[in-house]
DNA sequence: TCTGGGGTCCTAGGACCC
DNA sequence: TCTGGGGTCCTAGGACCC
């Protein structure tokens, strides 16, 4: 089993649910197992698409992001059911909890995906035996099925779990590239979309092996710095390491709707968007942030998205503050036009605890206008820590008011809440 | 019949500074 | 007459993913 584990190499698993809402339905009614499943939105609203379907939907050529009447006409016997968020937000904490038990570096992607780095995990067993426990016990006790895939970095082990769907195990090693990777399309490659698909066929790269192959210069031109990436990634080449707090580093937190019909009055396209401010402002008081910047989406009936954002001098939290800046947003943005989707966004999220100590560093800066400005930066760095403070020296000529309450004169890192948290 | 909602990351142009 | 060369920050928008 040792010779498994080259010094050097990592060993990743990339565990994807198998059409994960759908599963957890048909887990909570077992009724439902066997039978061609879809998870939808409201259809009266203009909110029918197929969030994800069971694969007996599948066989009929039900698909994800399909209108419904579409759904509806390929499989008249569809069942279709409302999205239970609740349901699958606890059957994910469960699903990383027993991920968790293989070993600490669990990093969640989403709310159905994980990677899990089990480099240091060989007491468990063979890579391929931890694999297959970890299928056993999420079916057993979740009674929802999973794919997973096996490899030395996180590209190839999500390439991996999608090429067995569903309960599959896949190992994808290094020498398996040539005869597994290369000989598909590139469309099918992770982080290769339509539009790429498009510019790399326009060059002439068709298959990953292609794309691997492809001449960097060219590559770069038409695709920047994603080119080099890209054609490393199809080399089976990806440094990125499997990151436990990555999940928590959530850096926006937004909330959008389609409109039941296009509206075109101000007043209910404001009292829309305060009731999305509460929806947001709800979700930073759960996370404990507050925002530094704002963002508003309007989307018009040619579906094209328009967005107005801004930073603001003060970070903001509470619902009505949410509102008025992203109200004064809208009617900056809006062109007085019927508008399909509306949706408001705080990013530049900064943690409650360092919007207290911003505040304190305000009251100390207050005392820098009657005493000598070193003194009060000797005293703050006291209370916490010397490396916070960034360009200390260069702040003599501080004035007061100007630049009170700014975030520049912290460590990036600070901000970040790393380090001091 | 007509295409959701939650995100992340990247790019490009203009403002501004030295 | 005919205008540097960095660099950073801000904003808008696009591509992609689940």
């Amino acid at each position: 089993m040792k010779e498994y584990y080259p010094k050097k190499g990592r060993v990743i698993l990339h565990v994807d649910m198998n059409s994960f809402y759908a599963s957890v339905e048909c887990a909570y009614n077992p009724l439902l197992k066997g039978k061609p499943l879809a998870i939808a939105g409201n259809v009266e609203e203009r909110k029918g698409i197929i969030v994800t379907c069971s694969y007996e939907a599948r066989k009929f050529g039900v698909k994800t992001t399909m209108p419904l009447w579409e759904a509806k006409k390929l499989c008249p016997r569809l069942t279709i059911m409302p999205p239970n968020f609740d349901r699958y937000r606890k059957a994910s904490l469960e699903l990383f909890a027993i991920l968790n038990e293989f070993s600490p570096l669990v990093e969640p992607i989403s709310i159905d995906e994980g990677y899990v780095d089990i480099t240091d995990s060989y007491d468990l067993g063979s890579p391929i035996h931890i694999a297959e426990m970890i299928q056993k016990s999420v079916m057993e006790r979740l009674d929802l099925p999973c794919s997973i895939g096996i490899a030395p970095n996180k590209f190839l082990a999500k390439m991996a779990s999608d090429l067995k769907k569903p309960m599959g195990i896949t190992i994808l090693r290094k020498r398996d590239i040539p005869a597994i990777l290369w000989p598909m399309e590139i469309e099918e490659m992770h982080g290769i979309g339509k539009k790429t698909g498009e510019k790399l066929r326009a060059i002439g790269i068709i298959t990953i092996k292609d794309l691997a192959r492809g001449d960097s210069v060219q590559l770069k031109a038409v695709l920047g710095i994603n080119g080099k990436r890209l054609k490393e990634r199809a080399n089976g080449e990806d440094k990125r390491i499997v990151d436990p707090d990555a999940a928590n580093e959530f850096k926006s937190i937004g909330n959008s709707t389609t409109l039941p019909k296009d509206i075109a009055n101000q007043q209910e396209l404001c009292s829309i968007l305060d009731s999305l401010a509460f929806k947001v402002a709800t979700r930073m008081k759960v996370k404990h942030v507050h925002a530094l910047a704002i963002a508003v989406t309007i989307r018009y009936q040619n579906r094209k998205n328009n967005s107005k954002s801004m930073k603001l001098i003060n970070p903001i939290k509470t619902q009505s503050e949410l509102f008025e800046m992203s109200k004064q947003l809208f009617l900056k943005a809006w062109n007085g036009n019927a508008v399909r989707l509306l949706g408001v966004t705080a990013t530049e999220l900064v943690d409650n605890n360092i919007v207290a100590k911003q505040l304190d560093l305000f009251s100390y800066e207050k005392e820098a206008e009657k005493e000598p400005l070193l003194k009060t930066i000797s005293a703050l760095k006291e209370k916490y820590g010397a490396s916070i403070i960034e360009n200390a020296g260069d702040r003599s000529d501080w004035k007061g008011e100007e630049n009170i309450g700014t975030s520049t004169s912290f460590n990036k890192d600070f901000l970040q809440g790393k380090k001091f948290f």
